[in-house]
DNA sequence: AACTAACTTAGAATTATTCTAACTATTGAC
DNA sequence: GTCAATAGTTAGAATAATTCTAAGTTAGTT
């Protein structure tokens, strides 16, 4: 990332910070970083051991505090695998997961350009927000099992 | 339910098992009924309570295990929630949930008679299944709120 | 009947997450 | 600028959910 895109992504942190009621520190900094940093879908864990790089004081406690402010800021989300810790996510656009059931990744997929399919939901019922999760095997699993 | 209705759903279970390779155990048939009786998405422990009452010395690793052997055996489907322990549902017709934001109740929405909405993956990628989640408001909740 | 594998049990262990208490940094009132 | 109030960070303890372990039980097989 050059400087002047660094400084961008920091000030639209701020502002998303700030908004929600949380302070801008350099761990939530360092901690979104590294979630751009690498799009794999880490979990709280990973994400500690990858901030502990350029950050070796920063720790577990701080790294969930970090998540939760950055989720509640709306510039992370969080994804629930059946089974396993919480995964963590940068790409806010609407996308849904696939989950290889042999390799366990997880992989964004990109909703159609009409937006998210409507599920007519019954009387006094108000959607908020929508999860899609696929489950199958990747390209990679899938080939390898032919 | 009625004798001849249990005696059919018993003999369903036991060629569910069966076939999954595993036995018919009258732990095993007791939580189904458990999950039966009360279509409220119990966690594992609610399902452990409700079990004792007719079954006090079943322990909690028996409630896991017959779990999940209902979960392999395609009886049972498990529901991941945001937060929280993993739920338990035997309504195995194709449907997504809908989780209140407020109360964490877990409502079972069906979905549209064309089926699950199609979302169209990479090359490479199969899809085995779909999962569906919205969060919101529930009709109650959505009421007290206004 | 004897053997094997699956099942159940209690309790220990593990994993993921949250809480606690002490300390530090920031913000706003004066 | 100083000071109190609040938010954030830390290490480590605590909790919650789940899995593992070892020993005993049961069911199906030879």
């Amino acid at each position: 990332m050059s400087r002047v895109e660094h400084k961008k992504v920091d000030e639209h942190l701020s502002k998303r910070l700030s908004t929600s009621g949380f302070r801008f520190t350099p761990q939530r900094e360092h901690v979104y970083g590294v979630l751009l940093g690498q799009r794999d879908h880490p979990t709280a864990e990973e994400v500690f051991i990858r901030a502990k790089h350029r950050m070796p004081e920063i720790s577990m406690a701080t790294v969930y505090n970090c998540l939760d402010a950055l989720v509640r800021s709306g510039v992370a989300r969080q994804v629930t695998v059946d089974r396993g810790a919480k995964r963590f996510c940068p790409n806010m656009r609407e996308h849904s997961h696939f989950y290889c059931d042999t390799c366990e990744k997880v992989f964004d997929i990109e909703l159609p350009d009409e937006g998210p399919p409507v599920i007519p939901l019954p009387k006094g019922f108000q959607a908020a927000r929508f999860e899609i999760a696929i489950h199958g095997l990747c390209p990679g699993c899938g080939k390898s099992k032919k």
